[in-house]
DNA sequence: GCCCCCGCCACGCGT
DNA sequence: TGGCGGGGGC
């Protein structure tokens, strides 16, 4: 191992009792220092268990693992490497029922943080929690007030993790004060009735429960010996909390705001403190950042979190990684150049000892398909040429919509590839509409869930129905469900019906009955004579039962093709669930567990990566990748620093500098290679627009740049364009 | 009362 | 491109 390490790495690696905070610039071989970091304490014989290593997204928190599998060629049960979210999780989910029951034995104790939730709650992401305020808004009868729900919704997540107070609250710089106020509390009332979570829920509960629970911190504390934290540059305050509270047995007990502002970390830091800190009782903890990569601010990341771990964690162990092992002094040059634009950030020096490297190919295309055929065609060449594997090109966007083009350029010349990040997959209408199916199978207090598919595909629920049955369940302050079944037993009794006609009614049976029937056959398991019992099985009788396929079909009339294409995505989506079963390493089977899962995760985790796909992503999902060649598609003004982002938020500054670091972050990514296109014209809001290049490109030193010509225009011949004329025809249906 | 069709709008990152 | 809300037809 030693000789596999540089001085800094080794003693990072080896350090690992009392806390340490580790500087790790990109490509400095971070991932690296983890992994052996862990493999060393599994050799000093520190059971798995005792370790915990959070990250930041799931790409990372799978990468972490393999690569620990790979480097100790251990079974990994019971290390546990999640990202924050997926570690609340567990923790509620192992907590929730034994809390409903011990609090059942014993009233006196004050309302616990789970008073209402079960085992089966739903996980609300962006959409399913627009919605839960669109209804809370019709509830505090401020449906009319104008609003963008997705900022409010923002807002509302700022309050519930203490980034804001409704004195001063404003949306899109408007000052709203306390007005949205009792649509909050509806929306988290709302939240309790629908034995639903929210994504912040995953962070907030936990950090309650183990406050208001003693004995179960005390457990966590006790198991969780060795704590490291990946990407702390990106931590946000809460998740900052949480750690500490595991790692210290206390809570903080002050705003960010104040203790940020008002003092500044001590200067004193390195001073004598020999003890672990925080008494002989602390965790030995180990964050790992780069405040130059810091790119999640938006989410609440708090990279001042490093202040706060220096003073919380007096005479923590600091340790910098400067040497970059990744890419040629090229690039790294290139980075370097613009980062230094950055005023705001802690100086380091990041060297390479890899020298020279070929310089940075910058080209301009006329408009974005000319800038996706020429990465393909590059990408083509350079198989041939210099014998890349896909796998070796990564092409980094600043947004998701701009990975279209590429992908379409990829279909074309056959280049296989995987798109990754993004939650696109699972925000797909028809996905979503079987995933709700699920989770009120699993949860049919989800009301948000339910009233998804109560009409979906058309069964005769419409609104009319609809809103019968939310006046019912509002005056019972329970579930849409809830009233469902209050309404059919009533029907069924001979008794009132909440309808004239009693048809409604009979819909509504059919529809309480096809979920009964499967929350049997899945909760309870039910399997075929002959046949194992499996979700995907199940999943697809679903799909069969409700006859999705005729609905598509329906739905798109004339596009036989779209409704193919849909139902294409169900096959995948099942597979999905098929691969998730077979899986060894997955202890957990069943609904909740995979309903849980897949909350939190995006497309492509999970995906094999053993196939040698070239890999286009988002630059947020590029974070702690790399590629030996690498395309930054779409690097205009306004797109990078995004336009949206320099208007929207008010310290414009601080934004400029975080989409700058963005760009550092993409060209760190290169081992050997870079390219940045900038297209001349891009089609936006349906119309061509000239664009600028990026202003970061004058950024890049001029020397390490060399602009790539246009390709001369190809003759073309006359059997290329018929075909091409024959396929434009085609594709526009032209006489 | 339900559903279909059309026109309108938006198109920043992701747990 | 695609999701949605409103208005009119059934």
């Amino acid at each position: 191992m030693d000789a596999e390490l540089n001085e800094f790495q080794l003693q990072a690696v080896k350090s690992i009792e009392g806390a340490v905070l580790i500087i790790a610039g990109a490509g400095s071989g971070k991932t690296r220092v983890i992994t052996y970091r862990i493999a060393h304490m599994l050799e000093k014989g520190i059971p798995q268990h005792a370790i915990l290593a959070l990250t930041f997204t799931n790409k990372a928190a799978r990468e972490m693992q393999v690569r620990v599998k790979e480097l100790t060629g251990k079974k990994l049960q019971s290390l546990t490497v999640s990202t924050f979210h997926a570690f609340g999780l567990s923790v509620l989910r192992d907590h929730i029922e034994n809390a409903a029951v011990s609090q059942g034995e014993n009233l006196a104790t004050e309302q616990s943080v789970f008073s209402g939730y079960r085992k089966n709650f739903s996980i609300y992401d962006e959409t399913d929690r627009v919605e839960l305020i669109k209804e809370s808004l019709r509830e505090c009868r401020m449906a009319s007030h104008k609003v963008d729900l997705y900022a409010l919704g923002q807002l509302f997540s700022n309050i519930k993790t203490g980034r804001a107070s409704w004195d001063g609250a404003d949306i899109d710089g408007v000052s709203r004060n306390g007005e949205f106020e009792p649509v909050y509390n509806a929306y988290q009332e709302g939240l309790r009735v629908y034995n639903a979570v929210d994504f912040d829920d995953l962070l907030t509960l936990p950090l309650e429960l183990l406050k208001e629970n003693p004995d179960i911190l005390k457990q966590y504390r006790s198991r969780f010996r060795y704590i490291m934290v990946d990407e702390f540059q990106d931590t946000s305050f809460l998740q900052y909390r949480l750690m500490r509270v595991l790692a210290l047995g206390e809570d903080v007990p002050f705003s960010p705001e104040k203790k940020i502002r008002k003092k500044k970390a001590p200067d004193n830091a390195n001073d004598a403190v020999t003890l672990p800190p925080g008494g002989i009782d602390a965790a030995n903890v180990c964050v790992v950042g780069d405040d130059d990569q810091s790119i999640y601010s938006w989410r609440g990341a708090n990279y001042e979190n490093l202040l706060l771990f220096e003073k919380d964690f007096p005479g923590a162990l600091e340790i910098k990684l400067e040497q970059n092992y990744r890419s040629t002094s090229t690039i790294l040059e290139a980075a370097n150049g613009v980062i230094s634009h950055n005023a705001n950030r802690k100086e380091k020096s990041l060297w390479s000892g890899n020298s020279g490297g070929k310089p940075v190919e910058l080209f301009y295309p006329e408009n974005e398909s000319a800038e996706a055929d020429f990465i393909a065609s590059q990408i083509r060449h350079l198989r041939i040429m210099e014998s890349f594997k896909n796998r070796d090109f990564g092409v980094l966007t600043r947004t998701n919509s701009l990975t279209r083009n590429i992908e379409e350029a990829f279909l074309a010349a056959d280049i296989p590839y995987k798109i990754s990040g993004g939650t696109s997959f699972f925000q797909r209408k028809e996905i979503k509409d079987i995933i709700s199916y699920l989770k009120v199978i699993a949860n049919p207090d989800d009301d948000v869930s339910l009233l998804r598919i109560i009409n979906t595909p058309r069964r005769g629920i419409g609104k009319t129905s609809i809103t019968a049955l939310s006046t019912l369940a509002r005056k019972n302050h329970s579930s849409l469900w809830d009233a469902v079944c209050r309404h059919c037993r009533s029907a069924d009794a001979g008794q009132q019906h909440l309808f004239q006609d009693s048809k409604d009614s009979g819909d509504l049976d059919t529809f309480m009955n096809l979920i009964e029937f499967f929350r049997s056959e899945i909760i309870g398991r039910k399997s075929n004579p002959g046949q194992p019992w499996s979700l995907a099985g199940k999943v697809r009788a679903l799909i069969d039962n409700i006859d999705y396929w005729s609905f598509l079909i329906v739905e798109h009339g004339k596009d036989e093709k779209k409704a193919r294409w849909k139902f294409s995505n169900l096959e995948y989506f099942i597979r999905m669930i098929e691969n998730w079963e077979k899986d060894p390493d997955n202890h957990d089977s069943g609904l909740y567990a995979w309903i849980n899962r897949i909350s939190l995760i995006t497309r492509d985790d999970g995906e094999e990566d053993s196939d040698d796909k070239a890999n286009i992503m988002t630059i947020h999902a590029s974070k702690g990748l790399e590629f030996p060649v690498v395309f930054i598609a779409g690097a205009e003004k306004g797109i990078i620093p995004h336009e949206r982002s320099l208007t929207e938020n008010g310290d414009e500054a601080g934004t400029l500098e975080e989409e700058r670091r963005l760009f550092y972050v993409a060209i760190t990514r290169a081992r050997k290679k870079l390219y940045i296109t900038s297209c001349r014209n891009r089609r936006r809001l349906q119309s061509a627009v000239e664009c600028a290049p990026s202003p970061f490109l004058e950024e890049i030193p001029p020397h390490l740049i060399e602009v790539h010509e246009p390709e001369p225009e190809t003759e073309v011949d006359a059997e290329t364009a018929s075909k091409f004329m024959e396929r434009l025809r085609a594709r526009f249906k032209v006489e």
